[in-house]
DNA sequence: AATCCGGGGTG
DNA sequence: CACCCAGGATT
């Protein structure tokens, strides 16, 4: 097919395909921009069906940028916890922030100026740009990267960075200037529900017509994507200590991984300063069990003890006593709901 | 360009 | 188990 009649042909029959099949999710029924902007944040590298609830408790609870931008970190973290990739709570939050003094509560318009802002990146940025504010702007993620590889027969390695850049150029070229907001949600769609990674639903596809590599049979070895994931393990004992007057052992954690979240204490295998580090004597601990947790790059396997502890408030020095009231206050990473969870059902 | 940063669905 | 998801920041 002829490149421009192509470009033509995937714009007229995505959008129309777009308009009638799309799925109705929460931030399609607005056109508040800053909620768009908070769908896309979440959205990035995790599903619609975990986003959803997520959505919904975090707009009621922040309804606009100012009641974000006064939120309370740990109150922030609690309603993301369980998404992942905290960092995003806390760049929306101070995106907001930068928002609201920078450009008076109104969210830029440009590529160029938008992309100043925290935690928006390339495809955000064109993301919130076409849907929010109809701007003609590439919005190129994994689904976008696999649908246009597969009509364009193109066998680019997707996992490079350079590739990227070339599939933002391509959509420039061919994205409709009249609603850039059902086209590219229209690629994203039909990457999400008909053009998926494996087994593509081709038969119900609107631009199979043009797509090239179903011409050629190419489309379940594209799109082309090398690179490999090298984890790593790491042991832990993790101790869920309870103190005479009831309450619970608790730390919150620094910088990196899992960063400000709260846990109980973890110790690797390899540290010996354990017991000076926490100041702590304890009693009757036995072992609960094994709770093992995979994160993108490594493995936690750790070795759960209980029991009854007193504390050495002078050698201490680190730790937080809470009620098991507050303890449901703070944010909590899953490996360590975990361990609450093998705890409590060892009783 | 490579690495870090979560968690869950899917086969 | 491997793959991948409406990616961005940091180095």
């Amino acid at each position: 097919m002829e490149p421009s009649a192509k470009a033509t042909y995937i714009r007229e029959h995505l959008i129309a395909w777009y308009q009638e099949e799309k799925r109705d999710l929460p931030w399609r029924r607005t056109s508040d921009p800053y909620h768009i902007w908070i769908s896309e944040v979440m959205l990035q590298q995790t599903r619609v069906d975990t986003v959803i609830p997520y959505y919904e408790r975090f707009t009621k609870a922040f309804p606009t940028m100012k009641d974000l931008a006064a939120a309370e970190e740990d109150h922030l973290l609690k309603l993301w916890e369980g998404l992942g990739y905290y960092s995003r709570a806390r760049n929306l939050q101070a995106g907001v922030r930068e928002v609201i003094e920078r450009y008076g509560a109104e969210i830029p318009k440009s590529r160029e100026e938008i992309s100043t802002i925290k935690g928006i990146g390339p495809y955000t940025a064109g993301a919130v740009l076409s849907i929010a504010y109809g701007v003609p702007e590439h919005a190129v993620d994994g689904n976008v990267m696999r649908v246009l590889s597969r009509l364009y027969a193109l066998e680019n390695d997707i996992a490079q960075a350079k590739t990227r850049k070339l599939f933002e150029h391509l959509v420039m070229d061919i994205i409709s200037p009249d609603d850039p907001s059902s086209f590219n949600q229209g690629l994203m769609e039909l990457g999400a529900v008909i053009c998926t990674p494996q087994k593509p639903k081709c038969l119900l596809c609107p631009v199979r017509e043009a797509c090239q590599a179903f011409a050629e049979g190419k489309e379940t070895i594209l799109p082309i994507k090398t690179k490999k994931i090298k984890s790593k393990s790491v042991q832990y004992n993790g101790y869920v200590l309870q103190r005479a007057d009831g309450k619970w052992l608790v730390e919150q954690r620094g910088e990196g991984l899992l960063a400000k979240m709260w846990q109980f204490p973890l110790i690797e295998l390899e540290d010996t300063e354990w017991n000076t580090r926490y100041g702590i004597a304890w009693s009757e601990t036995e072992s609960v069990g094994e709770v093992t947790h995979v994160f993108s790059h490594l493995k936690w396997t750790v070795n759960v003890y209980a029991g009854k502890a007193e504390v050495d408030d002078q050698k201490a020095e680190v730790g937080v006593w809470v009620t098991e009231e507050e303890l449901a206050k703070l944010p909590l990473p899953v490996p360590i709901q975990k361990m609450w969870n093998l705890r409590q059902a060892y009783k």
